[in-house]
DNA sequence: GTGGTCTAGACCACA
DNA sequence: GTGGTCTAGACCACC
């Protein structure tokens, strides 16, 4: 599990657990049926709480991502791929959605917006 | 003062207040040297508490766009067309870098994240 | 609020407190912009710990019973009437469907099952 | 033994083969004095522990329907006719009382419960 | 005052 | 070993 999370970052430890596992998830790095981590087990890793794990797992089976079976432990989905897509783009459209609302209500016009965005894209590509 | 606050909104009061009035400042739509209400005016306008509106121009004081002088009252900052431009496309662009690097780290592709903006930025012309 | 818990009772003491809110929720005893009590002063009066108070009220609020708000307090919903008898009928059916399954499944027979709850039901018809 | 089980199943392993050894006893599928298989080989089939099915046949003794002799194996008890349909008759009651008493706490008339039984039950009667 | 998050322990049922 | 529940504290942001 290459998971990282840090206490200086603002969101939640449980969340940032929740988000990782969903990347892996969806984008397929975490296979269906592959077993994850016991919470105790990637507690220690960690180096938080078996709580905290446990409430990132909680989320996860609440969304569909896993499934937990009590004594045995927790395990990927089988989704299919184009469920995959489609959960992934769901995803990322609201938090873009949240990000554009936000900077049009500030005034910016859809030009500036559009070619900050570029910008930000191409940055990407060229670290790859 | 066109502000509009709600606790259904899941940023905090005070951050709303934030994020209205430094919109209308970097618009233009608050001339330089404007007073602003008073803490206790506003707040009851708002419906809401003292220490809420408070801590909202303690924020805009904190990022310059507004001075306070006791006793007297707040106002809107001098600041040349060019800086209100800046600190626009500065702020704009946080929100924005922000949602790309999360809608990125979660696995779409620049193709997918340029073509959900394009499509919610068509949308908000429509509606103009 | 009328709520009772008992540890000597199967199902988990937030399980209770749910399904005794929900029941008041969906029966109308509490009306829609009713506050709930705080998590603390429930948890004081149940003699529980604040955190189970707290995971009873998150269950709610994702089934979308209640809301909560930061700071404020947690409000019973604005449902309109049909919703919640149809929310009611859902979970009705739920529970009823399981057991009518498990008799089915022991080889009682439907004249059976039906005796069995006209006769629980002629009982608690009774009581009243 | 036909016997299925499944962890996708809420209700734990053991659980599952109580229940459908019981049901074949109570309607006489298994004949009284019929060995059961040996805890190991049934263990075997079912690709489940010893201790899962050791639990089970456990359960079994101890309420009454099976007798194991060390050494010998397990069997199932010699039951009059009118004692199978008793204890059929009384698991039945059980399982229902417990429903019929939540949907009725929740607040469901007996009118409600008394057509959501019986229209559940004329579905299990087409399917057969 | 409110809720949101987190810790470091504990006991239980299940496999 | 696994997960499920619970406790009794703590700190933080917000109102």
């Amino acid at each position: 599990m290459n998971i990282l999370i840090s206490s200086q970052n603002p969101s939640p430890l449980y969340q940032q657990i929740v988000d990782q596992i969903q990347r892996q998830i969806l984008c397929g790095e975490l296979a269906p049926g592959t077993a994850l981590p016991s919470i105790r087990e990637l507690a220690r890793d960690l180096l938080t709480s078996v709580i905290t794990v446990k409430r990132a797992y909680m989320e996860l089976e609440r969304s569909g991502l896993i499934i937990t079976r009590s004594g045995v432990g927790s395990f990927v989905v089988d989704l299919k791929d184009s469920d995959r897509k489609k959960v992934l783009e769901q995803e990322g459209r609201l938090v873009l959605q949240a990000a554009v609302d936000k900077a049009w209500s500030m005034g910016l016009s859809a030009a500036t917006i559009r070619s900050l965005v570029a910008s930000m894209l191409s940055e990407k590509e060229l670290e790859e």
